[in-house]
Formats: C-alpha cells, sequence, structure tokens
DNA sequence: TGCCAATCGGATCAAAACCGTCCGATTAGG
DNA sequence: CCTAATCGGACGGTTTTGATCCGATTGGCA
C-alpha cells in the first residue's frame, strides 16, 4: 500500500521541473539533481524511466536535456505512478484471465477490479500542478 | 502501490470467515487454511495480527477458535489493510513533524496529506459483504 | 570533417523488507 | 492433575528493491 521510494522521487522530480517550465525551457539531470537533492544516478534512472512512459522528451548529446511531454496541468499522478511501477493494481491478479495467484480457491478475485478502478481513479483527480503547490493544499481548486 | 502479500490473504481470509459467519460460530485456523488454500503458518500470523488489531476475537486452549469481532459489513478493506500493513501512506512522510525523508528540499510533502485522504476514503467505501460477493462485481448495492 | 564532451541507457551489486517456518507459552478439557 | 490443542512471538531464507557504475550515443565546436 506503500508506494516505491523511485515513484516518490519522480514525483518530487516532475514537481520541480513543473516549476521550471516557464516556457518550455530545456531542463538536464544535473540541474534537478542538485536542486531537490536527490542523488545523481537516481534522476538519470527516473529520467530514463519517465521518458521511455512518454511523460517527458529527452534530447541527447552535448547540452541536451528533457522537458515535459505535457502541461503540468495535463500529468496525473496516476500516470507517474504507472511510468514508475508499472499499472497500479493493488494485487498481482491483474485480471481473472492470468492465473499468477496460486490460491485457486481465491474466490475474491473478481472483487478487486472495481477496488483498483477507485483507487486509480482517486489518483488520477490530482495532476502536477497541485502537488508542485504544498501551500494550497487545503483547497483543491484554490 | 501493491499491498504485500498478507494483506491480500489477509482479505482472502476475512472473506471466507464472512461466509461462515452464519450465527457466531467459532472457526479455527486449520479450517480456514484448508479452506482458502493458504498455509496454516500464514494464517495464524494472519490470525494473531487481525486480533492484535480487533478485528477478530480469538479463544486460546482446546477447542478454542476465533470470530469476527464485527458484522461483515461494518469492517471496510481500510481497516483490514491497517491492520495487517499499519496506517495508510502512500510515502514515508506521513506528517510534517517526522523527518524521516532526508530530502530536505522536498516541497510536495504537504500535498500528500490530501492524497492520503483520497486513497484512504476510497478503500474504506469497500466492506467485507462486497468483497465475498465475486458475482456481484459491477453493482455496487446489488 | 574529425574530435571532444556531456548525456542517456542498461547492467551489476548490495541492502532492506518481506514471507514462510519453527518453537515456546497459555488454556480448556478429560 | 495431566494431556492436548491452540495462539503468540522469534528466527532464517528468499525475493524485490534501491543505489551505483560503466558503456553507447549524439550534438557542439575547432
Amino acid at each position: 500500500m506503500r508506494l516505491s521510494s523511485l515513484a516518490d522521487y519522480a514525483v518530487v522530480l516532475l514537481a520541480a521541473a513543473a516549476r521550471h517550465c516557464g516556457g518550455g525551457v530545456r531542463l538536464n539531470a544535473t540541474l534537478l539533481a542538485e536542486e531537490t537533492g536527490l542523488p545523481l544516478p537516481t534522476v538519470q534512472k527516473l529520467v530514463s524511466r519517465l521518458s521511455a512512459a512518454g511523460l517527458i522528451e529527452s534530447a541527447r548529446g552535448a547540452g541536451g536535456g528533457f522537458r515535459l511531454a505535457r502541461p503540468a496541468a495535463a500529468i496525473s499522478l496516476a500516470d507517474v505512478i504507472e511510468a514508475i511501477e508499472g499499472p497500479i493494481a493493488l494485487t498481482q491478479c491483474v485480471d481473472e484471465a492470468r492465473h499468477d495467484c496460486m490460491v485457486e480457491q481465491c474466490r475474491v478475485r473478481g472483487a478487486w477490479s472495481p477496488v483498483n478502478a477507485l483507487v486509480r481513479d482517486a489518483l488520477a483527480s490530482v495532476n502536477l500542478t497541485q502537488l508542485a503547490r504544498p501551500r494550497a493544499e487545503a483547497g483543491v481548486a484554490n
């Protein structure tokens, strides 16, 4: 029920990038690393995964960097978590077709789908703009 | 974002117990183990934790066993998860007072509280009765 | 046009948490 | 009073996860 540290760091990283996104400037991993306080290799790994997921666009070579592929308001928390941790599912048995769980008498398998949908919908209702503003935590719309 | 196997097994176990709860009969760990297909030591550990959390009432000694402390409709999924995994929180920094996260420049710390509240509320809206009925997965109110 | 430098990408290693199992303490029954 | 079955806690093995390092790629510049 607790997301991994990588996903947590990804949220911090994207929130910091959302603040710098004033006009689509190109950021690099080193700058974000020393700005967020995260170790550089970790930031590099996060950039790799986020780029593979399509959330950011990375440019290689000298003077390269990356920028958000979408506006901050169009990136939800569910997207970030799915980019780092894969599909949002509380259990291993994502669908009934897969027999991943060894419990053959598992009768609650079909009941997990709506629960997963609820959780995913809750996380999809939060975007980067809200996460980048810790002061306005109480107000949702502000 | 994926809950531990123990919590998953606890849901299966309590769902099975909810079906047998026809009149407050006393169940034992061995019966539930061979009925759910889970290993017996695992069921014993689950019973220990659930008893400590107050979800079930256990009786020791020969002929002992346990039964649900509350009706199945009054036990929510959030209660089960909190009994096994502790408080429901997506990040380590539960509150701002604790400086568990080493990222001192973490500016999104205060933004996690409403997110945790949303997730917890989503899980609190599901009770054991709904989980024990995989057939009626689409309809919430049957 | 060639070299250089900075960056992304994948692979490797160590650590922590988790899961499964075993043994002891407790208690009701005979 | 003794026996037997059960809960409760503690230990070790295993797996997933996180952090680090090195190589491949690419744009800038002389």
